[in-house]
Parts: structure tokens; sequence; C-alpha cells
DNA sequence: TTGTAAGCGTTATCAG
DNA sequence: CTGATAACGCTTACAA
């Protein structure tokens, strides 16, 4: 194989073959039919100058890229990283490429991120981006473009959906919670741009206070386990806080608190109670081990990812998928 | 915008606003003169009609992708995660998308991922594989795609690289840790298929010991937290590996480690110390602390990212970056 | 079985 | 300032 060339092209493998482009192509695709003997001859040369066929030429000739695109948060949150771990998973099994678009929590990114999903000629897209509504999924679909929703309901005729159920979830962990003699008023923590899951957990939470006619709370913190550790350790120090039952979106923020407690001398779970919406593996390699919902974001991405290839071949059965997310119980609630 | 067309064309936009391709071309581009007037006519056509260049075409046309390709083994491992989100975090500021290469630990995979990145067209790559010698990274550079090769060496025109001084760090430790008095046989925790950073601190680590004349031991363990709990519990709880400090080639692993000492009723780090090579946030999140070694992965991915366009627009001054681990000591470690 | 030629949706180089 | 027209690298009828 020749190094350090400007891309070789069929037509050059052609001629150094002494055939026509189209047999080349032939070759490639393994389609249509050459003789053994030609097919030999260009395999050879095929090899001996080190010619890769241009994706792109192939996917304008083609009209297919072979290429999903991914639409998330960020990477760097466990759960996402399960979830695109299990899209990989199945794109290599059914051999596509993902291109992620990466949108970090601002709406107005997610919107051009939308804008570029669309420019960059996906065969299809899964959009698991809490910050997005309908209207802006909607212009991806409205360009045709095969598409798996995380968590968001949205209809269309080429469009699947995954949910969570998590506001069942939430509504019956409270009841329970009550029913079975907990007394601490709980305490659900509130970050900015933590996406449209966690405020529908946020409102049932308000809702079923409500409809229980309980006292309950609302409190805003930071995004982060160092900045939360710190702001609820003074707190805890200086003998507020406690006596409290605290609903967590992530491990990271469960542990910021849990850990404050204990760093401050308190008890878990006596003197607080945590609960972490988003169960990771971390909430039970952390101690106390967490309480958490789990939710197998692995193979809600594989079921994504499964949709999408069904919809991309149109033998789609489901249009929706469900995920219950399994309440494990871990040491930082009081067993009742 | 008009819904549910095939896509629009340049063509079709240039027909709606009576001018020429080249004119609406030129328009989309801001690039060459055109009139106040036919401008707004063009535009004004190009949103009704809702219409986006396709990127594949312009990629065709111009021989740039904006595309770059990224070679991991798995995003579900927190340090890769981590600089997945800095490789990402400049993508965006410079305005290339990134086509994700997961390799899920098997060389023949990477290998069929690397040709797989030829043929996709990437305007440069930035390659994270423990897995892949020079040889196969030669593959990609030898089609003269700019590269990036993280923890790799490599030489070429249009490659850089960026190293983890780990090899260095490791001594030290070890070094400092019998100066010190440490008295606890080193036991390194091996698993299969976990990279050559790590068999290149294995060896440093068995080197180290050879010189200094101490006894050490090399035992295999399987890369899952769960797996590893178990057999780590039984042997504790059995009486055995008691007092040895082990090194463990990331939090999970280390965290599994002491939490199996303690659920058997040992004392960390009084009956056994542990050490994570590969430190994260989970570090100072589980307890006891992990004493371990930090690497910041999100600013390797952010330099990564910084050389691979300084590499494409061809300003580059440095081929190579360093970085250093950091020491962090924490509650699994005797202070000495 | 093989070759010719017309696209695929752009950009870019010329003339006008 | 604008419009033809030739690339870009490949696929795919249609002919031969």
């Amino acid at each position: 194989m020749q190094n350090l060339k400007d891309r070789v092209t069929i037509y050059q493998v052609a001629q150094a073959s002494g055939v026509s482009l189209a047999t080349v192509s032939r070759v490639i695709n393994k389609r249509g039919s050459v003789t053994e003997a030609t097919r030999k001859k260009v395999e050879a040369t095929i090899a001996s100058l080190g010619y890769k066929p241009s994706g792109l030429a192939q996917a304008l000739a083609t009209n297919r890229t072979t290429n999903i695109g991914v639409v998330i948060p960020s990477a760097n949150y466990v759960y996402i990283a399960n979830m695109l771990s299990g899209i990989t998973e199945v794109a290599r099994e059914k051999n596509y490429c993902l291109t992620l678009f990466s949108t970090s929590h601002s709406r107005e990114e997610a919107i051009s991120m939308i804008e570029k999903v669309i420019t960059t000629h996906v065969d299809g897209a899964i959009i698991f981006d809490d910050q997005l509504g309908p209207e802006d999924i909607n212009k991806i679909t409205s360009y045709n473009i095969p598409t798996v929703v995380v968590d968001n309901k949205i209809s269309g005729d080429r469009v699947c959906d995954i949910h969570f159920s998590y506001d069942a979830a939430m509504k019956n962990f409270i009841m329970d919670y009550y029913a079975k003699g907990g007394d601490k008023p709980m305490t659900f923590l509130h970050a900015h741009n933590t996406g449209r899951l966690l405020s529908r957990c946020e409102k049932m939470f308000i809702k079923t206070h409500e409809e229980l006619g309980r006292p309950y709370h609302v409190m805003n913190c930071s995004d982060s386990y160092t900045h939360t550790y710190n702001e609820f350790f003074e707190s805890f120090k200086s003998g507020n806080s406690k006596d409290t039952f605290y609903i967590c979106y992530r491990d990271s923020i469960a542990a910021a608190v849990e850990n404050a407690a204990m760093d401050a001398g308190l008890n878990v779970p006596q003197d607080i109670e945590v609960l972490s919406l988003v169960g990771t593996k971390y909430a039970y390699i952390v101690r106390p081990t967490l309480t958490a919902m789990h939710i197998d974001m692995q193979e809600a991405g594989k079921r994504a990812m499964y949709m999408l290839t069904d919809l991309l071949n149109q033998e789609l059965v489901e249009k929706t998928s469900r995920l219950e997310p399994r309440l494990v119980l871990g040491q930082s609630t009081i067993k009742r």
C-alpha cells in the first residue's frame, strides 16, 4: 500500500486495472456480476493502491450516509454515558456511525445543534435532550428524518419515543413513605437546566404533597458535587437542615448531601434520609449506599437504536417504549 | 417553512427566487458580492422553503467535512467521558462535529474502526485507544489525515501526541512509600484489555520493585465493580488478602476493594491500603476517600482538540504535550 | 460481463 | 454583480 498520497479515487483504480469505474464500483459493492478474473485483478490493485471509497461520495450518490445523529446535553454524566454506550453497541452491530451533537444545557445551543443535525445529512437521529421541547424536535422531523426521542413526547410518521415512567414511581414512593410512617418532611433539590424529566418529578412531588396536605420544600442547589457538599456541610455544621428527607436528582448530588451530613457529625439515615432519582452503579459504591431509582440507561440506548433501525427499514411495530424505574433500597433511607 | 418535503436543493431555491445557483451559493457562504436586494430575495425564499444546504455535497465540493473522528474504547468510563467532554467543548467552539468510533476493547474491532475512520472522510482524528499500536495508527496517518494520538507514541508529518507521565509518577510513589516506612507488600491489580497505559504502569511497578529488591504481587481481576467486590469480599472474609497495599487501575475497582474490606470487617487504611491509578471525582466521593493519581482528562481532551485544529490550520508549534498525574492523598492510605 | 453517461447537491472558475 | 459550467467521487440505469 502506498503511503502519503492524496486520496486514491475509484477512477485511478479503474485505470490501473484497465477497467471502467463501473466495474470497480461493482467489485466494491459486490453487486452486479463480474468475472472472477477481473474481480481478482481489481481487488489486487485496490489493495496495492490502498484505495478506500469515499463515504462522502457514496452517501451523496446513494442518499444514505449510514450515520446517526445523537443529540445529548453532555457525555459527562454517568447515566448519559451509559445510554451512549448502549447506542454505540447496537450501532456497531447494525453498521452505523454516530455523530455526536452536544448541547451542553443551553436551549439556544440545543436549537442550533438541531439545525446542524439537519445539514449534516444523517440517516436518522436519537434525541435525548431534556432542554428541547416538542416544537424544537418537530423541526427535525419536518425534514423527514427518522427520529427516536428519549423522554419527550412527540408524534409523527417516522418518529418513535422512549419514556421513563418517573411520575408514577415518584408518586408511589412518596405515598408509600408517609403510609409507612415516614416522619421527616421532604425537600426536593432543584437545579437549573437539569431538564424536563426532573421538572416533571418536581411537579409530581409538589402535586402529591398537596394532595396529601403535607408540608414540603423545594430548595435550589448547584449541579456540582463540590458546591453542594460545601453548602450542605456548612448548613449541617450550624445545626440546620437536619430531620429532612432529601430527594436529589442524581447520585453525585445525593452523595454530596450524605457525605456532608456524615462529615458534619450527623447520622444517615437517622438524621437525614436521601433518595437519588437517577441511580447508577455509584449508588451502591458510595457509603451509605443510596436508595435510588434505577433505570437501565444502557438498555434505553440499545432500545432507542433498535427502534431507529427498524424505523429506517420501515419495519417498525411499536412506536413507543416505556422503561420503569426500579426502586432499590439502600442505606440512605430507613427501612420501614 | 414547508413541512414534510423531500430535501430542498439549492437549485430549487435558485428557481424560486429567479437567480442562478451560483448566486444562492454566494448568499449561503457570504462570499463574493451580491446586491443587497438579491440577497434579501434569496434569503427570503431560503427561509420560506426551509432550505438547509447539504453538508454532504458541500464536503464533497470543498474537500472539507468539518468532521473529526474520535476513536475511543467506550464512552462508558468516567475518565473517557471526561475527555470526550473536553473534546466536545472545543469542537463546538471551533465548529467541528464529532464522529464516534467505539472500539470496545478488542483489537480487531479497533482496527476495523480505523478503516472506517478513513472511509468516513473526516478532516482529522483524535485517537485514544490503548489497544492500538503504532502500526495501526500509522494506517490512519498514511492517508494523510491529521491526527492527535493520546497516550501513544507516534511520529509523522501531521501527527501530534499527548502523553501522561505515569511511569515516573508510579515509580516516585512506590519509592516514596517504602522510603517513608510503608510496610505492606504491594499488589498490582491487573485486568485484561485495559490498555497500554496500565501495562506500562505494571511494568514500572515490577521494575521498581525488582530494583528495590522488594517482594510484590500481580493479581488478575475483572474489570467490573461487582465481580471485584465479591471476589475480595470472600477473600477478606476468610482472612486472606489483608496487610496488602493494592494498586488499582481505576476508582471503581479501588472502591470495590475498600468496600469489600470494610464490609468484611477490616479497617482501611490500617489493614489494607488502596491507590487508584486513574482518579476521577469519585475518588473523593467514596468513603474512605481514595488516594489517587488524578489526571485532568477534560483538559487532555481540550488540548487534543486544540492541537488538532492547529494541525488543520497548519499553525502548530508543539507536536507533543505532556500531562502530569497529580497525586492526591485520601483516606485509603496511611499518612506517613 | 462490461462500459457509457447521467445524476447526487454543492463550490468555484470563468466569462459576461 | 451574476450566470454557465466544470469539477468533487461515487452509484446506477441503460447500452453494448
